[in-house]
DNA sequence: TATACATTTGACCATTTGGTTAAACTATAT
DNA sequence: ATATAGTTTAACCAAATGGTCAAATGTATA
């Protein structure tokens, strides 16, 4: 074995950061225990405290990267050469598909945030909103004219894309009990959704129409 | 003084009460303190349980209070006799404004939810769903056929229209970091978003008219 | 082989935390 | 006044928890 160390290093290293992920995103920072993160990973306890110093870096580091992936999924619309309706059909099938693979995800993501805002303040850094901004309004001003779209609305469009694509998951616990009880299937209505999520927004843009 | 002891007993019972919701809203199940909560109520940490015997029984009082107060605030609308249209604009205007009130509920809720699933089987217990589901069929029936909405998509327009109610304040702390880079108010968003949100769904169930 | 350096471990520590207990306090009824 | 019962407190406890440390193990280099 010539160039083992960097090889071992990295896989100690993952092997605990993917404990950490499983276990921060089904307890959450403050019900995570190192020690459960620690036997999940099959190491000892004082090796997480030697990759990662404290509790916190730990938990920041995942957090980073997970809550990055998550935005980065947004990402690609934004940039594809695409109408707008094709952009959203694009997103809610791109994202959705995305949160079945990490259902927790979601869930996970919100309630640290509000828990403490300040560490999406770093992530967020590394975004120009404005410049995307700027070239969404640029690149379909004639759909937005088209659509009746002020400036003022478009925060609203937003977010109400992103709240139909990610609200069933951050809800997953409640909206299960309930389908329980209509005999609905989860995993079957998000399957649905993909395509439901897409006629129902363009519907209510073109209801807008001049 | 005759009837003291129990007006003393409620007075104590709902300083700690309050003083729970807060720290529990805040910091959730498991960053909550006990000492903490004692401290904002004003008495000695004992006393705590001295009412409520344990933590988990304390927040469980706490929980299903509020996470009954925010269901609740779904029913009238499915009482009231309405049309659909007439619901969807009350719905929105009604719940909205209750989550003005507590910015912090629906974060709070959903997301002890996903950390506890067992919990919200108690809450919905006592809501039969198949019964609202049924009446809510019967009773637009017309309209539902108007606008072409099978029973498969029911669910789906359901939970769009909570998702576009509620997410914007699951999500609020993502938000507020991303509009203070638009120069996007988040208050007047909210207070926009009534009206909103209303004219969306409603656009959208308009494009699926035969 | 000896040296230097990174990795891993078991034992240990200080603090925090939910919870208990016995005593003190308060108000009412007799 | 005194007994009774509910209320409140200070002091305390055991368990859990994040974190440390010195020793041990492994690994590459000279």
């Amino acid at each position: 074995m010539v160039n083992n160390m960097t090889e071992n290093d990295n896989q100690t290293e993952d092997k605990i950061f993917e404990a950490a992920t499983r276990v921060f995103e089904e307890k959450g920072m403050d019900g995570a225990r190192m020690q459960d993160i620690a036997n999940k990973a099959g190491i000892n306890k004082a090796l997480l405290h030697y990759y990662f110093r404290t509790k916190d870096r730990l938990f920041d580091a995942v957090f980073q990267k997970v809550a990055g992936r998550m935005l980065m999924k947004f990402a690609p619309v934004f940039e594809k050469d695409l109408t707008l309706e094709e952009k959203i059909r694009f997103f809610f099938r791109q994202h959705i598909t995305f949160m079945q693979e990490n259902p927790r995800l979601p869930a996970f993501v919100l309630n640290e945030i509000n828990r403490n805002p300040a560490r999406i303040k770093k992530l967020l850094k590394n975004v120009d909103f404005k410049k995307i901004w700027m070239m969404l309004i640029e690149q379909h001003k004639d759909e937005l004219d088209k659509y009746n779209i002020t400036e003022e609305s478009i925060p609203q469009i937003m977010t109400t894309i992103a709240a139909i694509s990610v609200f069933p998951f951050a809800a997953k616990g409640i909206l299960e009990g309930i389908f329980e009880n209509l005999g609905v299937n989860f995993d079957a209505y998000i399957e649905q959704r993909k395509e439901f999520a897409a006629d129902f927004v363009i519907g209510a843009l073109k209801s807008r129409k001049k």
